[in-house]
DNA sequence: GAAGAAATTGCACACGGTAGCATTATCCCA
DNA sequence: TGGGATAATGCTACCGTGTGCAATTTCTTC
């Protein structure tokens, strides 16, 4: 017998093909890539034989020889916010998708250590996802030296990076335009993370609104951008006289307005006939009967289908522009805020 | 002049260094991973040219090399239950701690693709986390064919894997206790996804005590894991007449519950007067004063940190039997439910 | 001072896949 | 039937790191 093609052990490897087909190992990897260059018959053969032998190839291999790796670095903040959640499960989803793999670098709102941003270095990855209100500036460094492009989601970039990001100004001022309608008066904010472009923005958008009608918040407070901070903001403006309390409240993200509504609630303030309130993402329990939130809907379907295309776009040409992409969100009317008239 | 190390551009690789340092790659490699076989010296002067050329190793090159990765992939069921949400973030921080990388490779309650399953094979993960109560089983066969090995976290293994989960036959048990104790008579269920082991355990475990009292459950309905679901059981129970409904209710799982309790409230019923009702996982939103859920506290942190555990052993030492560790929840008491006299 | 031991370091190859170039087989047409 | 074009495939080197073994240097010790 000339060679009995006796399968080594082990996972099979394009060599194994190879000895299995009679060919040379770059034939197998032509091959199994629709390379033209491959007569049909041998790449039938060889297609079948490969799936016959459980053929896996090694993206180990396949990066160390091509330069990409398929990975794409993902940071994301708290998921006890469940629009960090939401956009999780988007993210995963659309990401394969795209065949493209997660490597889940950064959950969370604490900083990012030197070790978890060396990662991203470490593993090739082709590009970044951050989608965190805080800097995660370590990260973005670590990127930028190495020319692996970035994009954001949720917020604007600061740095050298591309972004998506929803219209926080426009949905600030559709807020504060809604509650203006609704004839209130006396306007207060619940704040997010302080410095965050996000948290700023709504904040920024809302006001300038209401200084377009001639009016400005009376009451502002920080909310930590928890469900805990805002239920604790619902105390101090419960506190309040009725005089001095604000008669509509923006909390900058909706888990905070949760957490304001039930504290309201809880002190004996009945929304929205004692005071008002909105928020901002849309999360789907805003839309459960007992809170009934008034709110701006991000778009994220479309805020990762952009992202992640600005991200493929950037990995398959290195040199394009950073680009920023705002979406406009859309105001969701329900029962949490008075309307008007 | 002899040899001017002139710096090849691209990322400093060891071979970068080696020529710095004008020694071989070798010696490079050896420096850095603390060899004692290198001469402390150029140990030194090694570490300080890497550094200063901002070397990073590269993963891909070490993994084809050294056959192992520092990938574990990761499965987890739907994130808009808290409950993963909170398995997520906390096996992301733990897994940064062991200097471990998760690939993540599926969120959802959807059915694991052939394509997703398959790039477990291609990036060569060291093991595999599955944390979602649904079956998964092409990702298992897919792994346990090629020898990675498994650990699933909050589900009993089906087939060939370790697993580290909650007694939920016995948290199960434990609410029925408390419920008996409290003088309730008629006990309904909503049930969570059929068929999985967390699931069918905790009914199992439920409808065990009772029995024990010689008592058995008057009504039981699906609540298909979700709050949505929760919140229509809630529907149909608000609907039955006083004399055939349930006095207590157990939802198989917090987010059920918090459903089935915002779905008895809207429908005019009071908890815990007119009803009761306890669910199961202890989400951080139970605690909320607005549900105050009674139920049985997972030992999230312990279940990953063990779950963790079993799964390095199972990469260091790849022929270790397969083990089941079972963790006893904790009953936590709130108001959701009438408590013993 | 030389033999042997110990400490350092270099060489070569392996890991699995890819791509450039060389080589061989095949075909067309004069 | 021969020359050239074209199709099909093989050979080889490389990506960056790790490791066994050989080679070199240095140190011991009689």
């Amino acid at each position: 017998m000339a060679k009995p093609p006796a399968p080594p052990p082990g996972p099979a490897t394009v060599r194994t093909i190879s000895r299995l087909a009679g060919v040379a190992a770059s034939t197998v990897s032509r091959a199994l890539k629709q390379d033209p260059r491959v007569a049909p018959e041998t790449r039938r053969r060889i297609a079948e034989l490969a799936l016959q032998a459980g053929y896996t190839p090694n993206a180990f291999a396949r990066t160390l020889s091509g330069g990409r790796s398929g990975l794409v670095g993902l940071i994301v903040g708290p998921l006890q916010n469940p629009f960090y959640a939401e956009l999780l499960a988007e993210a995963v989803a659309q990401a394969a998708a795209l065949d493209l793999r997660l490597l889940l670098v950064h959950a969370g709102a604490g900083p990012i250590e030197d070790r978890t941003s060396q990662a991203l270095l470490q593993y090739q990855v082709d590009g970044c996802l951050i989608a965190s209100a805080e800097l995660s500036s370590r990260a973005a460094a670590v990127c930028a030296a190495r020319g692996v492009p970035i994009v954001m989601v949720n917020r604007v970039a600061r740095l050298h990076a591309s972004a998506v990001a929803c219209d926080n100004l426009g949905g600030g001022a559709d807020l504060a335009a809604f509650l203006l309608a609704g004839r209130h008066k006396r306007f207060g904010l619940v704040l997010g993370t302080q410095g965050t472009s996000t948290s700023d923005d709504r904040e920024r958008g809302f006001i300038t609104a209401l200084a377009g009608a001639g009016m400005q918040p009376v009451f502002s407070t920080a909310g930590n951008s928890t469900y805990e901070g805002g239920h604790a903001a619902a105390g101090r403006i419960a506190a309040m006289s009725r005089a001095r309390r604000p008669d509509a409240v923006f909390a900058i993200n909706d888990i905070m307005a949760m957490g304001l509504l039930d504290g309201l609630r809880e002190a004996g303030l009945q929304v929205p006939q004692d005071i008002s309130v909105v928020g901002f993402d849309d999360i789907p329990a805003a839309a459960r009967a007992c809170y009934g939130l008034t709110t701006v809907a991000q778009p994220m379907t479309m805020m990762l289908q952009r992202g992640l295309s600005l991200l493929t776009g950037r990995i398959a040409s290195g040199n394009l522009p950073d680009e920023t992409v705002i979406l406009r969100g859309q105001l969701v009317v329900r029962g949490s805020a008075r309307r008007p008239p």
